[in-house]
DNA sequence: ACAGAGCGTGAAGCAAATGTGAAGACACGA
DNA sequence: TCGTGTCTTCACATTTGCTTCACGCTCTGT
């Protein structure tokens, strides 16, 4: 099972880490809000660990654009160090799963981490499917029909999460920050990059399943 | 949202169902383990609360059969007096996925059983029908028979609220508020839109549907 | 029936967003 | 060091969507 751990304090996150990996899982780090966005775009997780209390941008504020953008569905428990009521209702809120208030026993947390892990584990698929296109997670090879698409790593990243989300349309801002998790988005970079993914898909007569919506960003579409 | 209580306590069990119903919650009782897999089998829930402490058969073990007998895949939540961590261990182990203990504020209750709910429950609506024509809520289309309707964002915007109000007239005022909900409207954009619609309607043959009520607003009719 | 307001119709104009392609900047490994 | 692949920038063309305007028709109340 792989976990995320988002938790700003390296003293803390050293304990969790050693523990949860002694007791069989696969644990990733991430110290803030930022870096948590990039790994969750690079990997899949089936838990994650957010301490409520971060800087810059708080546990809570990380686990609402990860939920509005949709980049897992995986189950989420919140850490914290206060007990009021006002903070869990706005963890679950946000979109959360669970919540432990500190200080808690270690096994406790292994627990809750296994109980939320074993739910959504059974649908987890190996592949991404939309139309013609195929994602196969492991490998991280993106094909159409049985050819493979020779995309650059930006690219790739952008049609992962087209079609993460699809049918749906997503906003040019979600994608901006998906691709440039950490400094401002370049000004004219997109555009370029949607023109160049839509010309590799053209190779494969699939150029117009990316569509633009004007005004609003893109969306992938079968027939 | 459908909720089982399996709690053995007849005062517990009418403060939960009081509260939890005044939150908008369907709740169900069961006061034995054997009423509780009765109750599973004969209907569907989103979540079911166990407490641990019930006489014949303890919560636990009417959970592990429950999970076992898979009468339900309903996420459950476990109540108890006692704060032991063999207690917790044992609880999700037998397929729990949370665990409260007394006493607790019945916010919090309230809190898990909506972020568990959440997660498994069946999908909302999908769609808006309005005579033959279609909106798929998560694709953002539209469609008339079973052709694609293109239209413009505000032209959409205004369609879908027709739809949403469909069969009733919606003021002309609603809809500027609705597609100009910052700025006065323009002096005679609506007009135009709403031509521009029309004709849309026209070239799939439903014109007709969009009708102008003089001096009061507009209205979607089917035949 | 009459006036005035509301509405239909279509064209025109404008600003913003997007498409397009090439050229430069940059990092990295051979 | 060079070459390669990748990302970014820029300039220009094109498209899209919104608003305005002019003109004529329709409806409503008196």
């Amino acid at each position: 099972m792989r976990i995320l751990l988002m938790e700003d304090d390296a003293k803390v996150m050293e304990t969790l880490v050693d523990y949860l990996e002694l007791a069989g899982l696969e644990v990733d780090c991430a110290y803030n809000g930022k870096q948590a966005i990039t790994r969750l775009t690079e990997a899949r997780f089936d838990v994650l660990v957010a301490d409520i209390m971060m800087p810059g941008m708080d546990g809570i504020s990380v686990v609402k654009q990860v939920r509005e953008q949709r980049l897992t569905s995986a189950p989420i428990i919140f850490l914290t160090a206060r007990d009021e009521l006002e903070d869990k209702t706005a963890a679950f809120d946000a979109g959360g799963d669970d919540y432990l208030v500190k200080p808690f026993a270690l096994e406790e947390l292994l627990l809750r981490i296994r109980a939320l892990g074993r739910r959504g584990r059974i649908a987890e698929a190996d592949t991404l499917q939309v139309g013609p296109l195929t994602y196969r997670i492991e490998s991280e090879e993106l094909s159409c029909h049985a050819d493979l698409l020779r995309v650059t790593p930006l690219q790739k990243k952008m049609l992962i999460l087209l079609m993460q989300r699809a049918p749906a349309v997503v906003p040019r801002e979600d994608v901006e920050s998906v691709l440039w998790p950490e400094e401002d988005p370049p000004r004219d970079a997109l555009r370029s990059h949607v023109y160049a993914l839509r010309t590799a898909l053209s190779k494969v007569g699939e150029g117009a399943m990316l569509q633009t919506l004007h005004g609003k960003g893109y969306q992938l579409v079968c027939d």
